[in-house]
DNA sequence: GCCTTATGTCAACAGGATTGACGCAAGGTG
DNA sequence: CACCTTGCGTCAATCCTGTTGACATAAGGC
């Protein structure tokens, strides 16, 4: 007879209130606290009272809550990833990886602007990483250049993404100021004193819309520009 | 006899250590603390303590800690931008500003960490709006792409100056993990099932560095790409 | 059925932000 | 010069936070 894997051998007494604790159970109870309460709402003992344990427990599976922040964090990126397959364009499939981390971060803003500056060090990050190198090799960089590439690439998603993720957090009060602002409060510069800005006056509401596909995009064209150097002729 | 302006006329009692505190004195030993002794040695307390004079007092400048905050993150803005003047190369002038940006938040990191993703509305962020619009109309970009575009870049410059802010602001020791796992955690990977990483491995030091200027610099050449395709000979 | 040990619970500690009451002294006023 | 208002520094208390060590108990292999 086979012999469960170690995890699964682990005992799991049930709680006083009689839940089965997991790393899973608590890193999803923690995104639903965050997500319903706000970042603040996050911490070990109104986690412990929301799962119904004391909150130590939750030491007997994470070393301390950055720990848990990172399993949080690695979870957003798992989930965001199912289901993606790379193509044969990398460009495309780059695109789609892009696409995909942002509406991975829309749906928990706030837990995305706690972590996503972090490295997770765990699978969900490992295969992302994976798979995008992998396009940035097979659009034929070296791996020097793919490393870093894929760096940058990543970044500018990630922090965009996060960038985003902040503004839907902000309560809508202030998001509308702020959009209000672009459209009202610019529109009276002094023409004299701020002649750039007189000038696209027209334009300004842009500023209020999200920047995330255009600089995605101007990257992406970068790269595919650094990319065709490489190879004058396919 | 001319009264003096009313914030002027406030008394200021010394405190029982004889420092005599103000909202200008209590920012600068607030940065002067992250500066000097860690991010995490900001609290209520310490600047108490390093001001002489009670915690409690510090509510008498600011309503809050938040408050206090962001008076520090608008000091910041103010010190970025001092002595910056546009020059005749807008790429050039465009890089300049994004390093002035991202020096300024890493130069205190905390603040910045917290601060960035806000829509200030003063007028250090107005005339950074009206500089940067600016130098992509004199590039040749039509109002409605200068503005577009202008918001590509700075949501970049911004985001990765946070981004890297926000690294520097992690306490020391999550810092080193995070470099170190590029280092140790990831060489393990199995060539098996993560091929790409498995080619990279001697690269992957390189993703613990900042991706500013790779980013900035990509960016900045797919601007570039795009006004020359304006102007095909100028 | 016993023994080991994983794991839930409890109590305690240090340090965090914030507030309300208190009283001193700074400064305008007469 | 003396008085009175009030700005503001101080103290003490409250309620949070993460984290740890001792303890108890039940799960599961034998």
């Amino acid at each position: 007879m086979p012999t469960r894997a170690p995890q699964e051998r682990r005992r799991r007494r049930p709680t006083a209130s009689g839940v089965v604790l997991s790393k899973e159970l608590i890193t999803e109870t923690a995104l639903r606290l965050i997500g319903e309460h706000g970042p603040e709402a996050l911490s070990v003992r109104r986690l412990g009272a929301a799962l119904g344990c004391d909150p130590s427990a939750l030491y007997r599976y994470f070393r301390n809550t950055d720990d848990l922040l990172l399993a949080i964090a690695d979870r957003i990126i798992g989930d965001t990833m199912v289901g993606f397959v790379a193509g044969p364009d990398w460009v495309a499939s780059l695109r789609d990886m892009a696409m995909r981390v942002r509406a991975g971060y829309l749906a928990h803003p706030r837990a995305a602007a706690m972590a996503s500056f972090r490295v997770t060090r765990r699978e969900n990050e490992f295969r992302a990483v994976e798979t995008g190198v992998g396009l940035l090799l097979s659009a034929g960089f070296p791996p020097a250049d793919a490393v870093r590439l894929y760096l940058a690439f990543i970044d500018t998603v990630l922090s965009h993404a996060a960038l985003d993720a902040a503004c839907h957090a902000l309560p809508r009060e202030q998001r509308e100021a702020d959009e209000r602002a672009w459209t009202e409060a610019y529109q009276s510069v002094d023409p004299e004193s701020h002649p750039a800005l007189s000038e696209v006056r027209g334009e300004l509401h842009a500023m209020a819309e999200s920047s995330f596909e255009p600089a995605v995009d101007l990257l992406l064209d970068a790269l595919a520009a650094k990319a065709s150097a490489l190879r004058p002729r396919t």
